[in-house]
DNA sequence: TGCCAGGCCCTCTTTAGGGCCTT
């Protein structure tokens, strides 16, 4: 499992194109299923943090009042991805955040991103939900930190992404876990998925 | 006061609608 990096966000709403921005980023890069390396920062884009929000994940404003400015974290934080794929649960979310916090630094974001719902839909359907801490506790894994704060699901992203490579092997002989695996098995229909599993195995 | 989005998936679908998941 190498090339691989799990990212998470803390944001002050549900998308960019609405104003929100993000207020945390978490990054945790693997290498042969462990986590080799991490980087977390809170990140102060100027904005204010809804009631809401702060109920949610614990950040207030005065925890990003003596944070670092966005425009040095997220710099910090491309160069810690470099060209590695992004990986996330519900990508679509931290990737239009990770696509608008980059785009505000003048710099591109060309990683590709999986989706560790999508991931997680087909190899657990019968899953009682999909939620990050759902399948953490019906998988039971390994968890650390307060939920919905970057660091803490960025390490649970990893440990699903984990179980889900040993689960391929033990199941179905697929000893391949890498990126080109992951974006083709979350781009498969449902009823492909065993097809696109024995293509690898 | 209450609500606000985007992308993906499923199905009693595809000229659509509703649910899930993220903050």
């Amino acid at each position: 499992m190498s090339n691989l990096a799990v990212i998470d966000f803390e944001t002050t709403g549900a998308t960019p194109a609405m104003g929100a921005r993000a207020t945390e980023v978490a990054i945790c890069l693997l290498e042969g299923g462990r986590i080799v390396d991490r980087f977390a920062s809170l990140m102060n884009a100027g904005v204010r943090v809804p009631p809401f929000i702060t109920q949610l994940t614990g950040i207030s404003n005065a925890m990003l009042a003596s944070a670092p400015a966005a425009d040095a974290v997220m710099r910090e934080a491309a160069r810690f991805v470099g060209t590695r794929t992004l990986v996330a649960h519900n990508a679509a979310f931290d990737r239009q955040f990770w696509r608008a916090e980059l785009l505000r630094c003048d710099l591109q974001a060309p990683q590709p991103f999986a989706c560790t719902v999508r991931l997680a839909r087909r190899l657990y359907p019968d899953a009682p939900n999909h939620r990050l801490g759902t399948l953490a506790e019906w998988l039971d894994l390994p968890t650390a930190g307060r939920a919905h704060r970057a660091l803490a699901d960025a390490e649970v992203t990893a440990q699903l992404l984990g179980r889900m490579a040993r689960d391929l092997d033990r199941r179905h002989g697929c000893t391949r876990f890498d990126p080109e695996v992951l974006l083709a098995l979350q781009g498969a229909a449902r009823h492909k998925v065993q097809a696109c599993i024995q293509q690898f195995a």
